[in-house]
DNA sequence: TCGGAATTATAGTCAATACCTATAGATTCG
DNA sequence: CGAATCTATAGGTATTGACTATAATTCCGA
């Protein structure tokens, strides 16, 4: 059985013919003849009595013409539905985001992204790089939002923005009223830093290592806002990406800018090399961007 | 599209490779490729992202496969389902009965219909013989249950039971003690005649013609019943069917046969000539017989 | 890093079949 | 009864689905 010639014996029950059935078919009416023989022959039923005039469809073919119609209907819908579907964005999308980067950009980009496909439905993630990388392997996250670099022969990324890194030192440190510092500055200070499960901070390790300072770690925490809280009480010193700095009111401290060496991260979304993305996945992107570049546009308060 | 290119794409996003699709479909690998491919092309988007030692859905592969599910079972249940609902008597049946059988016969005859056939809706319509054939030709009815003869191009016939006439006569009229009558002993009686719009009425008529007798008609009603009344009534004699008279009590009136040239009506079953008969039909066609068997088998009240 | 195994795509050929033209057979209508 | 109308059949052609063989690619282990 195939789809044409479900497509003919419907024009045939329809017409009421198999001469006018086929020209609505654009074959010569024998073509059409085999193809309904052929059908009947499948299903082993007559389909039609042929009453030389005119025909009548039989119990069978009363049977199968609802369902016959059923299915071509569905048929003719795939075509729009495969593009609408798409352009809808009926769909699901799972999303991966490291910890340092989820707080600061999912609210404006979820809002962003619902109000753009409805009805998309989205699941979020927020694990270590290395998880939202190992997740992406094995498809249960079709995106990672991620800092680079990341080495991975599946994974190809894609990058959304470049975030500086910015001091941020209690009211109680002034730096003699610089509001930029150079990278020897660090040297000796105490600095709160992250736990370097953290890709963050391992960046931040990897770029003091880098310019030869030695900051004096006072304390070692797994997340950002206790880092904040920390430096806030006083504790020392630290280094924290700028959306972490614009998107919280102004508290006991300021940020400082490094003009030397500026440190920063670059933001990418890690998606699976050689796949195809969703149109979800590209919009998905396209709002993550979109919300960076407006979160770091923002000034940062500085003492 | 065709409904085997749709096999070939679910095989694939089952088993997760074309080689393995191949296999489950009994074709080869190539084959198999090219139908995939011709789908893409005729879709427009990519079904499946070859990774190498995998496959992956793509975003319209993911659209497509429950749609394309959907179709392929209903195109494997449209085998069974073309016998399996004539099987199982789905479907609707619409019956055409004359008014001088349709009283008797109806009651028992949709009984045993609808125990047989609890899921077949049935539509009756009491009408005049040639509204009948005119109502069949139409396609208004399936079937008219009818007396002989039928004389149509378009309208076979099938003989469900030879019915007797029967002299009915009022408790007054004793026929000097004899249970049988010949056809003279009609001449000159006061008779209760039918309307002849029906054709029972017309085939009395006949019958007398026939014979060369000539009952005095003292009245014409158009209803059987009315005719019973009338005898009742002790107004004269009729002859009505056998299966009038075993329906209903004893009344003030007796029945007898006519022994030299016994009148009957023959009922049949009319259908359009040349086109199948459904099951339905069929069935409904062998419950009137049965019930017609079951009636005249009965006996009748003498007097 | 270099084969070997596994997987998909391509090329070329073949066979099935869907389609076409022409025509026969059947039915309806004037 | 003949003209018109409709479906079925026959025979030829062309499309196309399928096959074999092979190339290209990827993956895995030595």
């Amino acid at each position: 059985m195939e789809i044409h010639q479900l497509q003919y014996f419907i024009a045939v029950a329809e017409t009421g013919g198999f001469g006018r059935a086929a020209k609505r078919c654009n074959v010569t009416q024998p073509s059409l003849s085999q193809q309904i023989i052929k059908l009947e022959g499948e299903l082993g039923e007559k389909l039609f009595d042929r009453l030389g005039r005119s025909i009548a469809l039989t119990e069978a073919g009363h049977v199968l013409l609802p369902k016959a119609k059923r299915i071509l209907t569905e048929v003719q819908g795939i075509r729009h539905d495969v593009h609408n579907d798409i352009e809808e964005g009926i769909g699901h999308l799972a999303i991966g985001v490291i910890p340092t980067i989820a707080p600061f950009i999912l609210p404006e980009t979820l809002i962003r992204f619902k109000s753009r496909f409805p009805n998309a439905t989205l699941s979020i993630t927020e694990a270590l790089t290395d998880d939202l990388i190992e997740k992406r392997v094995g498809a249960e996250i079709d995106m990672g939002i991620v800092s680079l670099p990341i080495n991975h022969k599946l994974i190809t990324t894609e990058t959304l923005a470049a975030e500086p890194l910015l001091v941020i030192a209690p009211d109680t440190m002034d730096f003699n009223g610089m509001t930029s510092l150079a990278v020897s500055d660090l040297n000796g200070m105490p600095f709160i830093a992250l736990d370097e499960i953290n890709c963050l901070g391992e960046q931040v390790e990897a770029f003091c290592y880098k310019h030869t300072v030695s900051p004096e770690i006072v304390c070692r925490t797994s997340q950002l806002s206790t880092v904040k809280r920390c430096v806030e009480s006083g504790l020392g010193i630290s280094l924290i990406p700028k959306m972490c700095a614009v998107t919280e009111p102004k508290g006991t401290y300021g940020y400082f800018s490094i003009a030397d060496h500026a440190p920063k991260r670059t933001i990418a979304a890690a998606s699976h090399s050689g796949r195809m993305q969703s149109t979800l996945s590209k919009a998905f992107i396209e709002s993550v961007r979109g919300v960076c570049a407006h979160i770091l546009d923002q000034t940062v308060i500085t003492p």
